[in-house]
DNA sequence: ACATTTGATTGATATTTATCAATTCAAAGC
DNA sequence: GCTTTGAATTGATAAATATCAATCAAATGT
């Protein structure tokens, strides 16, 4: 592990507030490993042996059933990933690949269980990065349930303008990866991007400009309890 | 409250293993009361102030944008609601309503937040249940974006047989209620079970018969990653 | 027991979304 | 620079799902 990571990890809400000693004695134990793209880095229903961090690149969480694929979220740095299948030591409920070259941090399962149960402050923030992971679900959940597909992908759009400050930005993401995360096929994406040209959205390849914010607004209604705050 | 209430509160995996003291002392703080059928208990957006305990009756959860509406999820005895939301001390995500006549506990979310500090065990408990939460909340996403209607229906069949033991059972919720859990509308819901005749299915009013489960299996194709452990 | 209300079902239709096939486009490798 | 590959788009069609309206059934209250 790179002496960079550290500091990066340590400033993660999940491990802001633990002792210093327990910090380092579960970053002991962890290991860092470079992927490269497109790998395989979980496989549902394999026995959750480690809590995954991204330091570099970026994870696509997806799940599978009767030869059907869905993208269930992206994981960018420095984000970790299958925290509850670690806790409650079940198998992950979903797979996880990486979407480019991607330098990870994993550290045992077993460790962190030991480590919460002495350091109330690492309790602590493990319960409040679960109910925050919990309740992104949950409004996934409601998003899928509520909006069409054309209000979620304005909904989408609006989200990752207002993270990147800026009426202009890359996706940064494969469209397909979008769509499927948004519970949608690429064609459908494809169509609905085109349709949305109509209320203020520009997008030519990677490149995305809601050049009419105040026309998208009403397609996408955005409301914190569906798209989250901030 | 009832004394009845305390024993079948301190069995749930919640309060299980927290230190006597610390149990009654959030049971001190708590109060408990029956509401009527149809009652709005939480309405989303509401600041989260109470964790809700159901001991009798039943409660739903859904949410709602624009003028739609879609449950998430029913409550029922003896299970608790909006827990992560009371950890994060922010608006509740869904709003809650009783479905029938019910007994609510309510216990102050500043009371939990408190013990927790200072009671590992109930830090791992309310760490297990939050995971737990948040697992059954993915499988749910997972089943709405993998599976057709037609296959959450025969999966949610089949899930509610093996929670009754019997290949017979009640509904016990409102199928327009149980629609909008599995995401789709009453019509939808009328005309799979219809069709479902064919593989196994025998439906009149609440009563549901699975009189050929090896014919309903390929339909739904359960799996412990969708569908729950057990 | 009857009337009233509410939920469930059914049929007809519209809308949304998926699928399949073909083409265009863009990036990566040689 | 050219080729190759995979992604994105587009068009045509099919399937799934929603909507609307009418009827039927069941539960509730009087």
């Amino acid at each position: 592990m790179r002496p960079s990571d550290l500091p990066e990890i340590r400033h993660l809400p999940l491990f802001r507030d633990m002792l210093q000693a327990n910090f380092e004695q579960l970053m002991q134990g962890a290991y860092a490993q470079s992927f490269p793209e497109g790998l395989m880095l979980i496989r549902q229903g394999d026995p959750a042996d480690f809590l995954h961090i991204v330091v570099e690149g970026m994870v696509e969480l997806f799940a599978e059933w009767k030869g059907r694929s869905a993208s269930m979220t992206v994981v960018q740095p420095v984000g970790t990933f299958i925290l509850a299948a670690c806790i409650r030591d079940a198998p992950y409920l979903m797979s996880a690949r990486t979407l480019e070259r991607s330098r990870i941090i994993m550290i045992p399962a077993s460790d962190l269980r030991a480590v919460f149960r002495r350091d109330v402050e690492f309790a602590v923030s493990t319960i409040n990065e679960l109910a925050t992971c919990y309740r992104a679900v949950v409004r996934h959940a409601k998003g899928l349930k509520l909006r069409d597909s054309r209000e979620r992908v304005a909904a989408y759009l609006l989200k990752r303008a207002a993270q990147a400050g800026q009426a202009e930005f890359d996706l940064g993401i494969e469209k397909r990866v979008i769509a499927s995360m948004l519970g949608m096929t690429p064609e459908n994406l494809s169509r609905a991007l085109k349709s949305l040209a109509e209320d203020g959205v520009r997008v030519q390849g990677q490149r995305v400009t809601l050049w009419d914010r105040a026309r998208l607004l009403p397609v996408a209604q955005p409301d914190p309890l569906l798209d989250g705050p901030g």
